[in-house]
DNA sequence: TAGCCTTTTGGGAGCGCTCTCAAAATTGGT
DNA sequence: ACCAATTTTGAGAGCGCTCCCAAAAGGCTA
């Protein structure tokens, strides 16, 4: 019904040229105030919105931030809020940053070869950001081919030239986790591990490893049971680690920490008294449970927030890759270990 | 380095024109075999993407979807996964639609009116999908000027003219979890609302009145106690609804259930010996407390795909607004109501 | 008021694609 | 082998914007 709104019409009605359209509406300064005002009011009254397609194909811009989270559907959409996290950081500084944000979720397994086309596609986004990229996954061996930009958050597994990161120091922090169990006298300490594929799941297992040797404890096997990152799948490493007597367990996240304390206590077994339990994350559950969660806490929309950030200055040659970001973490004590602490954590009701 | 890609520069390495290239890279049907294998073993070796935003211009469709969740940090974030489902199921849809998805998160109050600028611009995305838009929030009254079409995932407040939305029978589904515990002769029986912005919980309070007034019994204000849909707040709901001694509780979802069954036990209540519970969504926290919570399970990854569907069928003019869908629900029975059941639920460790 | 410099404005070209229409190539029937 | 029908291909225009450059307008000094 209504013609076709675009610059020419709009600087028809202002009584001006296409061009001093173009320049108000990209602030220009060099455009009178008095002009300024009388074709704002312009695309005002005629609810205006500039061609974005066309502005990026002259500008080869989109203004858009790809973001690609391949987790399988089960740790996405389970009780693990790790996600929805990055996702908030992610969310919040795409916003600040004045760009738009589109996302691809889950397995990409099946139209693999179609995604990637999109994906790789640099007239769609300006940029990408891959979160908790399996070392197995099919994007993997595509990454080195990406001709734009990208940043991941957490460590991509091996040496992958060109690619950036935000990430924890996951050793270290597995090592203080566990460091901190020897401390309180526990001798047969479990680990419950996350999801092997992914370099954060291998780091935390190794400096769970570490900090026995340094202690002179021996690692033993059937101390450690393979999890992935879930409630159900502490649950199950926990009632697979019961029979073996510990007395002490690291769980490679919250969630899974949750899980296992379930069984734990299923089990008859008293926690912290028995059994010594310390997570990672430190993400609401860890407050939910009776007795709460002794945790490491990661900075987890920090993560998403600076890899946005870190993207955008990739985007505009104001850093070059590879740039790798390792963001702080914090042991945060509360009831599941037995140690007495009268500063730190809190319990579930007194949260900032 | 590599000059610049486009469809002459294909064609010309193919010896066939632009408009070949073109056809053979929109599938179309004139096109021989043996030049479309060609042109595509081409477009291949040179590793080409079309320009999407030279396409969007003359097609006039960007093929992105847009998807605005407008809720408060505190609520996306928590505990509760309502949310993530939602994303998971409009994920899947709208990539199997072959869609892009582009995301609004968070609270979008104080940068409202740029953000609405981008959100209304028909030459970013085709549609919108609105998830949870509480009835105060200032896109509200926008929501009719939208050219573009638009779904919303819950009931819109009053009567928005013009908007399809896909939902559940709250009101049914609340009536039907409070006529349980009347049935299993709790008498007090108490309600904890979710944020009273969102339809949704408005139609779950007056399904509970409604429940309660058909049995006879009265309607306590003092058995009415308001949350916000996360943990924290069913616990302190149920901290102030204690004292009135309730031995029955409806929740309006099954996050709150749970911060309040954590408060009920710590109370030195035994449920569902003193205090029947049943909550909302059937996510998985409804199995992973002690004991199990019953629940009404609402069909929450579903909502999303529909939705995109359905806003791909407005897209497309395959259907006109106003569309409304309701999803079916079900009262999933556990323990922490106190009903014996043989047949439904199931313990957290036995998930489907 | 003329002359110079600065600020502001306008017009043309072109970004890479799709679409329409006409031309060329192929097919089939006689 | 010829003409009509069909299939396949090519060229031109144009989508709405930005950018470059030149022209016009305005400000200042002499």
């Amino acid at each position: 019904m209504s013609e076709r709104l675009d610059l020419e019409s709009i600087a028809r009605k202002a009584g001006v040229s296409r061009s001093t359209v173009s320049r108000v509406i990209n602030d220009s300064p060099h455009v009178s105030e008095r002009t300024r005002q009388h074709v704002l009011a312009i695309i005002e009254q005629e609810n205006f919105h500039p061609n974005t397609a066309a502005r990026a194909l002259v500008k080869r811009r989109t203004d858009i931030l790809g973001v690609v989270i391949p987790t399988s559907a089960n740790v996405f959409l389970s009780d693990n809020n790790y996600y929805p996290l990055i996702l908030a950081g992610l969310g919040e500084a795409i916003r600040q940053l004045d760009y738009a944000m589109l996302m691809w979720l889950g397995e990409v397994t099946h139209d693999d070869q179609h995604l990637m086309r999109k994906l790789s596609n640099p007239y769609l986004t300006d940029g990408l950001i891959f979160v908790s990229l399996p070392n197995d996954h099919p994007l993997y061996d595509k990454l080195s081919r990406l001709r734009q930009p990208f940043v991941m958050i957490d460590r991509p597994f091996g040496e992958l030239e060109n690619a950036s990161y935000v990430s924890i120091d996951n050793l270290r922090a597995a090592e203080i986790a566990t460091e901190h169990l020897i401390r309180l006298g526990r001798r047969r300490i479990a680990h419950i591990t996350g999801m092997l594929t992914i370099t954060d799941a291998c780091d935390r297992l190794e400096g769970y490893k570490n900090a026995l040797c340094a202690a002179g404890l021996p690692v033993d096997s059937q101390l450690i049971a393979e999890g992935v990152f879930n409630y159900e799948s502490g649950y199950r490493a926990m009632k697979q680690l019961l029979p073996h007597r510990p007395d002490g367990l690291f769980a490679a996240n919250d969630t899974m920490a949750a899980g296992a304390l379930h069984a734990a206590l299923e089990a008859g077994l008293r926690v912290p008294e028995d059994l010594s339990i310390v997570g990672f994350d430190d993400v609401d559950v860890a407050m939910q449970t009776t007795p709460s969660l002794t945790t490491i806490r990661q900075p987890i929309r920090a993560k998403g927030e600076v890899a946005a950030r870190l993207l955008v200055d990739l985007i505009n040659n104001r850093v070059s890759a590879p740039q790798h970001v390792i963001l702080p973490t914090e042991l945060i004590i509360r009831q599941s270990c037995g140690a007495t602490n009268h500063t730190k954590g809190g319990d579930a009701h007194t949260a900032e």
